[in-house]
DNA sequence: CTGTTAGCGCCTTCAT
DNA sequence: ATGAAGGCGCTAACAG
């Protein structure tokens, strides 16, 4: 802590006011005098005081934090939804604390715990799966809470993201108008990560309703990467040789196919069509811009601070914000 | 906040002790017989008792707090050292807290000041380039504080990084004991990534030291991206044709540079070097792994966290702890 | 527009 | 091994 830091009263003091004037200048709160502010400011400057909000939040029975659990910080997506709350955080006061949960609902329910003994404003979570226990914390304390990525399920107050089985769909239906017809599927382990499977079903029911189906599938065991599906492609293909298209579980996994078809020859978007989910930059860099969807996930992170912070009490309505997702065309598929 | 959240003295009652006793056991912190413990832990769970860590940084003038300023989120980088933060703090009870600068010291010392108003057991930030105002603040509370990335100067307290200087130094030797004599360099914006001009440094000077120059540079306006490494090195390229080996930024430029080459049959390796700085996955993942330094990312992160924690009290000595780097020789150069 | 009073929930210090 | 008293620094609620 800062050695001898000045407190309320010395600045009360210096600038002649009592404890409470300045707490009201600080917070900006309250009606104050003009001749007053400034020389509480004064005293401020002079003496470099700091609010300690250890005991504001004491004080007051709630801290300027929101708690943010996010499953990974691996995978990209998460920290770019990261970047989208600390944008919309900036200017407000309040701070994000981080913890990660390793896509482990027991896990998240530890440290929702060790959150909450913040009181913090608000809690951001991932995704509608919880455990009981989170869920009635949650449920149980009376802070705006934000559930991100998802809307395939009923959020506790806010859910903020896209339908990952529409996106799926639709990945479907788009290939399926462009005259692919033999199928493929790459992934990765969704048992982490549940949103992954989501998409997979969609896709499912739109080659089911085309009366089409998967030729074949190759799931990696584990989290998503590049070189994941540069090999589960290659596996893949070694198995069954004559798909026209195979949709990847995301752009990461998808780039590494790109990968696999620059070694193997394979002319993508010709031979072989490709398919992500996600968006990323590094994609649309490839020699062809890979064909994938985006999800706006910097918009989800800076649209749920938005939401959360519009009011501190609960509505007793739910709100889902879809924030949608595009198909991009690309060159892949 | 919790409603009705239980506090100690609800605990203490139901136990049938004084509330400090409770405290004890929480804290697990001085003699407690096992009975009375047994007793307290069973009403903790009957109350679903959590701590008010705001009352509790309050009492004890410290909150199990470490404030963490990173320049950006954008970078994969700096979302893997704080993968190295978190996962040394994960046994710890100490939770990160977050602030985003922007690669800005003004922005830095702003949330700086707002970090240390946590009254923090640590703090954690990027570089040596602080504004006298948060060197001040940092100087003059005893909290320990660790600079991340580099090793080029003196810290304040720690450092926990490698030499930038002469990683950049021990690139152009590297590539000259291969035989490259003709030079290009493709940068990004170094007035934010001063680790970046460091490195830049070092590689002229071994230039430099071999009678060599650099033929051709080119720097791109703004934070490294794939994008912008691919359009660089086309414009480099377009003005001076003849290089045989293009250092990167980093990887991210360079993976784009080696899109280019794609796009434009350049037989990289070949009739082309290209070499990268960090060793990111997707360099790795290319159909010829890219040659590039690898930098211990995440060993940084965890790293300080456990140098930080080893003593609550800043020892007479400053630490410089070297994560070192590693060539990695690739197929690109 | 400014001040007084009374805690917030916990921990430190000292006693027993 | 346990407890009593007091205070950490701030703010809510009310007065004036």
């Amino acid at each position: 802590m800062l050695q001898d830091a000045p407190t309320l009263t010395d600045v009360a003091r210096l600038a002649g006011v009592s404890e409470i004037t300045v707490s009201r200048v600080v917070r900006n709160k309250g009606p104050i005098s003009r001749s007053t502010r400034e020389r509480v400011q004064a005293a401020i400057e002079k003496l470099g005081y700091v609010p300690n909000r250890a005991a504001g939040a004491l004080a007051s029975a709630g801290a300027p934090l929101i708690g943010v659990l996010l499953p990974s910080l691996s995978n990209i997506v998460f920290p770019e939804v990261l970047r989208g709350i600390h944008t919309a955080l900036a200017s407000t006061g309040y701070q994000p604390l981080i913890g990660v949960t390793d896509y482990d609902p027991v896990k998240e329910q530890e440290i929702l715990s060790s959150l909450l003994a913040w009181q913090p404003a608000a809690i951001i979570t991932t995704g509608f799966e919880h455990t009981d226990a989170s869920r009635r914390m949650l449920s149980s304390s009376k802070i705006r809470v934000a559930e991100l990525m998802d809307t395939d399920a009923e959020p506790i107050d806010i859910a903020v993201g896209l339908s990952h089985r529409r996106a799926g769909f639709d990945t479907g239906r788009h290939l399926i108008s462009r005259n692919y017809r033999r199928f493929g599927y790459v992934g990765h382990d969704w048992n982490a990560d549940h949103r992954a499977r989501l998409r997979y079903e969609g896709l499912r029911a739109a080659l089911d309703e085309a009366g089409l189906e998967l030729k074949a599938e190759e799931r990696f065991d584990g989290p998503s990467s590049t070189m994941a599906g540069r090999e589960t492609l290659a596996a893949l293909l070694s198995r069954k040789p004559d798909l026209d298209v195979v949709v990847f579980s995301n752009d990461d996994m998808a780039v590494g196919g790109f990968f696999h078809c620059l070694s193997a020859n394979i002319r993508v978007g010709q031979t072989l069509g490709l398919f992500g989910f996600n968006g990323l930059d590094i994609g649309q860099a490839l020699p062809l811009p890979l064909s994938t969807i985006r999800s706006n996930r910097f918009a989800i992170g800076r649209i749920a601070v938005e939401k959360l912070l519009e009011t501190g009490q609960r509505p007793a309505e739910k709100l889902i914000v879809d924030t949608g997702y595009e198909i991009i065309a690309g060159a892949t598929a």
